[in-house]
DNA sequence: ATCGGCCCACCC
DNA sequence: AAACGGGTGGGCCGAT
């Protein structure tokens, strides 16, 4: 190690000649890393050093020394400004972050694009983030939760054979705005400029070899989109949804009284425990002492100067006494007992019973248990959707059900609770989305989940373009179909997407061209112009083949169709027997896709995104069933060994689950990876850049607020907002376009004050 | 008290 | 005995 510490423009001098070397060198590229203090709000956090470096030289830049006071360092971060006292620096390190001439490689690396541009207003990008293109490494195969796989430390463990001390957590956390810092921390901190650049190098031989590097590319070029996104956040209006929230509080409450009134006839009223509690402990405490007569007994019996008869006589009157008190005793007991019992389980129970009967309408037990004593419902199995609706129209009260459900939905997971992730510094919701959430390559967002928002409109109203900004909504048209029409060559499809027809109809016609015939109305919208039209037979067919259209590609079964239409499974088995003889070309790439995922146990996107599956073996699912046996006490087989039948099913089973997700895999995938190619700071093959190239912060053109797998939501200054729709629509039509040749790529959007959708 | 499994509901 | 892809969140409930 050299590590060498920078404090004055000399030391940045040394360091822009070491930069500049790396930067003509044969493989431009260099270690990045930075150190910060620990706060709880992470736009309070401030930085406190810069790392670069390699294996000869690193440099540790020490922004208290630039900063002069730790008040300074504190308070002249912040707000993507770049203050005076740090200008050296940023001016020194600007040309080789902000540019694509090297390459910046650390592992979390969207931690120091956030904390340089929200402290310094300095943009990072080209980068190599050895945490996000590990998880591209291992998706499918290592859960994204695992402890102890993720950390800088193992993958050194992994690609260098080297143990790392077990003090860097501890100096880690040991960075603070004040103090000297110590030759140790030092030490630390360069060292992580150096260890991600050797495993970046055993990263590149694995990602070639796998035929990775593309996948890695749009995840490593989407980081400081997903960065930004991060700050800018997303605005709440707080009062559009307070407003909102009370109203739903206040039909949640009627539907609650609604409730009650079906459901007190059948299981009673709520009470209240007993009052006198105490007063009973008391006269059971109270029946263990004897009584007045039984004590006088008791001790005339035990006196001297008696006759054993006279003894007996007294002990016989004691015992009799003592007899009935303690049957008292024990019936006061029991009283004292039952009454306490209840009380403790009221206690937990009667707060979560939210009307005037005795039932907790939020648990599914009990509500499945209380409808069954209901005449009419004595079979009915579960509460959920479903089963509400198929038997709505019979049983008044599941309206009742679902109403409670919807209102009691809206206010637990839409209330009050997202009001306290507004930031209180920019006001504002910041989400964390992860970008690698799914295996298949999509994000997941929580803290709180801006991907799960009621599509509603007066939700959706409520998340807004600040003052003197409007907001944009932008999504890609029927991604899942091109994905799958380009992927399968289908020439059915391929024809339909490129006439603009409308899919859904097309099939429907291919499937049952004579029903489609017959029940053809007069201006017909799909005889005319292949689109779809309004006659009630044909929505109705249509609707048919657009379940299964899109339940395919998630490998749906008979049984699932039936469940979904409400139809015989006979039924459902004659209707996908028919999709698959009109749809000759993609049932078969369908089967293959499958059938592929389970022999090689791997699928691809088409961007070569993988997903690796676990290879069924005898001895896992052995294990699989024997833990199962052992769990579920209601199976025939608890308790028992697994047997060879419950092996043999479980393993055709997971090759079932490998063929459907491998399937799916390739259009969720292929989805992913052209929304975070159009998001991030890349390049199309003819050079025009990607969104973050305009969106970047200090451009004040673009922020990008949300990101819903195909669906982008950023606002833009008033007299930017149209500007930045035709680029943005652009760059997502670039992006699919990369993947999706055959049938032209087309997206939706609105512009408005708010969130549309 | 706390945790994990399960159900249910919301999104694409 | 049991499968329609990928997520998060909230509540209940039994096990620890």
């Amino acid at each position: 190690m050299n590590p060498f510490l920078v404090v004055d423009g000399a030391g940045l001098d040394k360091m822009v000649s070491y930069l500049t070397r790396v930067a003509t060198s044969a493989q431009p590229a260099f270690g990045l890393d930075t150190e910060t203090d620990i706060q709880e709000n992470f736009l309070e956090q401030r930085l406190r050093t810069i790392q670069v470096g390699a294996k000869e030289e690193q440099y540790v830049i020490d922004l208290l020394a630039f900063a002069e006071t730790p008040e300074n360092l504190k308070g002249l971060q912040g707000f993507r400004k770049t203050s005076k006292c740090f200008e050296p620096v940023v001016n020194a390190i600007r040309p080789f972050l902000d540019s694509n001439s090297v390459l910046k490689i650390g592992h979390g690396l969207q931690f120091e694009y956030e904390m340089l541009s929200w402290n310094l207003g300095l943009y990072t990008w080209h980068l190599w983030c050895t945490l996000v293109v590990e998880r591209v490494r291992w998706a499918g195969l290592q859960p994204f939760k695992r402890k102890g796989f993720w950390g800088m430390e193992h993958l050194v463990e992994r690609y260098l054979k080297v143990r790392m001390s077990e003090e860097s957590e501890r100096l880690q956390k040991s960075f603070d705005l004040c103090t000297p810092l110590t030759d140790e921390q030092v030490l630390y901190a360069s060292i992580d400029t150096r260890l991600p650049m050797g495993v970046y190098h055993g990263q590149k031989l694995v990602c070639t070899s796998d035929r990775l590097l593309e996948t890695a590319q749009i995840e490593n070029d989407y980081i400081p989109a997903n960065g930004d996104m991060h700050i800018n956040g997303f605005k709440l209006d707080r009062d559009a949804w307070m407003k909102l929230v009370d109203e739903q509080t206040t039909r949640h409450t009627e539907h609650v009284r609604v409730m009650d009134t079906f459901f007190l006839p059948i299981v009673g009223k709520k009470n209240m425990p007993a009052e006198n509690l105490l007063e009973l402990e008391q006269k059971w405490r109270a029946l263990s002492d004897r009584g007045e007569e039984e004590m006088s007994y008791h001790v005339m019996a035990k006196q001297y100067g008696q006759t054993p008869q006279e003894k007996k006589e007294w002990r016989l009157k004691r015992d009799a006494l003592e007899d009935k008190r303690l049957l008292l005793k024990k019936q006061a007991g029991e009283e004292y007992k039952a009454a306490s019992k209840y009380a403790t389980w009221f206690k937990k129970e009667g707060d979560k019973m939210e009307g005037e009967a005795c039932i907790v309408y939020a648990s599914p037990a009990q509500l499945v248990a209380a409808l069954q004593k209901m005449p009419g419902l004595e079979k009915i199995e579960d509460t959920n959707d479903k089963t509400l609706s198929k038997l709505r129209s019979e049983f008044p009260v599941l309206v009742a059900v679902e109403n409670y459900r919807s209102t009691g939905k809206a206010v637990s997971s839409f209330g009050e609770n997202i009001l306290e992730f507004i930031n209180p510094i920019t006001g504002r919701l910041h989400s964390r989305h992860d970008q690698l959430g799914a295996v298949t390559g999509r994000m997941a967002c929580q803290k709180p989940n801006l991907m799960q928002i009621p599509v509603d409109p007066r939700y959706r109203e409520c998340f807004v373009a600040e003052r003197l900004r409007k907001m944009a909504t932008l999504d890609y048209d029927g991604c899942e179909v091109r994905i799958m029409t380009e992927a399968s060559g289908d020439p059915v499809w391929t024809e339909a997407l490129n006439n603009n027809w409308d899919i859904h109809s097309v099939v429907a016609e291919k499937m049952r061209t004579s029903d489609w015939v017959k029940a053809t109305l007069e201006a017909c919208a799909f005889v005319a112009r292949h689109a779809k039209c309004d006659c009630p037979e044909h929505k109705h067919i249509r609707s048919e083949s657009k379940s299964i259209n899109f339940g395919l590609a998630y490998g749906l079964t008979a049984k699932g169709l039936a469940d979904q239409l409400n139809i015989t499974e006979e039924r459902a088995q004659a209707l996908l027997n028919l999709w698959h003889a009109s749809n000759p070309v993609l049932s078969a790439a369908l089967t293959l896709w499958g059938d592929l995922a389970k022999a090689t146990c791997e699928a691809r996107d088409l961007a070569g995104r993988r997903r690796l599956f676990r290879k069924p073996s005898w001895e896992w699912c052995k294990e699989i069933v024997t833990a199962n046996n052992k769990k579920y006490k209601d199976s025939r087989n608890y308790g028992k060994p697994a047997s060879e039948g419950q092996i043999k099913w479980k393993m055709k089973s997971m090759m079932e689950s490998i063929a459907r997700e491998g399937c799916n895999h390739k259009i969720q995938g292929t989805n992913a990876s052209a929304t975070k190619l159009s998001m991030g700071c890349g390049f199309d093959e003819s050079g025009k850049p990607f969104f973050w190239h305009y969106s970047r912060p200090d451009k004040e053109q673009a922020f990008l607020c949300n990101l819903v797998h195909d669906e982008a939501v950023f606002e833009s200054p008033d007299e930017k907002i149209t500007e930045a729709y035709e680029v943005a629509k652009d760059c997502m039509i670039r992006a699919l376009s990369r993947y999706v040749k055959k049938v032209p790529v087309t997206v939706d959007g609105h512009v408005d004050t708010h969130w549309v959708k």
